[in-house]
Order: C-alpha cells, then structure tokens, then sequence
DNA sequence: CAAGAGATCATCT
DNA sequence: GATGATCTCTTGA
C-alpha cells in the first residue's frame, strides 16, 4: 500500500484521529522492518485543548507541534517512556494525534525481543509499549512521515465498528478531560 | 483480578 | 521542586 499523502494530515485532527484507526504504522530500523496495524489513537487538537502540551504555549518541546502536519512528535514521559504522536494540521496550528496501540502485522520477533520481556502478550497495546516495540525515541522526534524511515501505509476502512471514549490520564484538564477525543477498534 | 508502589528525568514553576 | 498523554511487578483476596 502507498504512503498517506501529505493532505491526510492537514485535515481537522479529530478527523485524522479517527481515519488514522486501521492504517499501518511502518518503522524501517536498523535491525529490520516493523509494521503495525494502528487501533488506538487520541486526538490532542489545540492550544486552546488543556490536555494538549501546545496549550503551555510555544516552548523546544512543542515547537515540533506548531509546523506543518504529517512529522512525527516524540517525546519523554514519566521518566522511562517515549510517547509517538504525529502532527496534523497546518503550520501555525498546534495539535497531534498520540498513537496509543497497535497489532504487529510484520517483525513480530524484533518487536518482542526491543521489549525485552518474556510474555509476548500485550506487546504493543499502549502508548509507551509500542514506542518500545518500535524502537522509536526522541532521535525520531521531527521526523518528516513522508521519509523512509517512519510512516504510515494506507489501508482499507476497519471492518470493526469505531468506540470513542474520554482520553486517558488527563484528570488535569477540567472541562477537557472528558471530552470523547479517544478512538479504538 | 484489583490495587499499589516504584522506576526515573525532561520540562516548567 | 513537582509532576506527568506509562508500565511492570508484587501483594492479597
């Protein structure tokens, strides 16, 4: 399947967000190719958004966030986890969709020996998990998705049916927190 | 199965 | 100096 167009991008976020469900996640590392079927995702749509790290204002960590869609935004959390998230939007207006989970459709073997854990179950389905899985960290942040590196393969609809729920792990954004920005399979 | 703690550091106050 | 878009392991029912 082709490479998404820069244009799948630059739509609404919450838009993306949700068609991005079903797509493939590609990651061409050194040790081999990996390839995941994305089937969670949340949208982080703005400065005026509270659970969005854009609406601290423009600082080197979010700057990533404030140019054009279709880049990647990598970055460190809780002091052990790399979060992949992918730009959208046009430049000028900060938002994100975070890539939550995934199901490995390609280097299933790389994949579990990157986790370094014995129980191959739940191999990529969170946010830090997959990024693990992946071998993606904050070398990856920028990233350009139209590259050869990382990028996301087109795919047919999902036959599943589409569930939203309130994001995860934001009780700090007041009226944001439970708004239904989180999409899965 | 649920609940809790610990790991560990970039970023912002 | 506090906290976070998390995960794993341990404990106890």
């Amino acid at each position: 399947m082709a490479k998404l167009p820069r244009n799948f991008y630059l739509q609404p976020t919450l838009r993306v967000a949700e068609e991005l469900l079903g797509k493939v996640l590609v990651h061409q590392s050194p040790q081999g190719k990996l390839r995941g079927r994305i089937t969670e995702t949340e949208a982080y749509i703005g400065p005026e958004d509270l659970a969005c790290h854009a609406s601290k204002g423009r600082t080197p960590r979010t700057e990533i966030m404030f140019g054009k869609g279709g880049h990647a935004y990598v970055y460190f959390i809780y002091g052990m986890y790399d979060m992949f998230n992918i730009v959208t939007e046009k430049a000028g207006h900060p938002a994100a969709v975070l890539v939550r989970s995934v199901e490995v459709i390609e280097g299933f073997e790389l994949a579990v020996s990157n986790r370094k854990i014995k129980n191959p179950k739940n191999l990529t389905n969170g946010p830090g998990k997959l990024c693990q899985a992946f071998g993606i960290d904050r070398s990856h942040n920028g990233l350009d998705l139209k590259g050869s590196t990382i990028f996301i393969e087109d795919a047919p609809p999902p036959k599943e049916k589409i569930l939203t729920s309130p994001r995860i792990g934001i009780d700090y954004a007041k009226e944001w927190k439970d708004k239904p920005f989180r999409f899965f399979l």
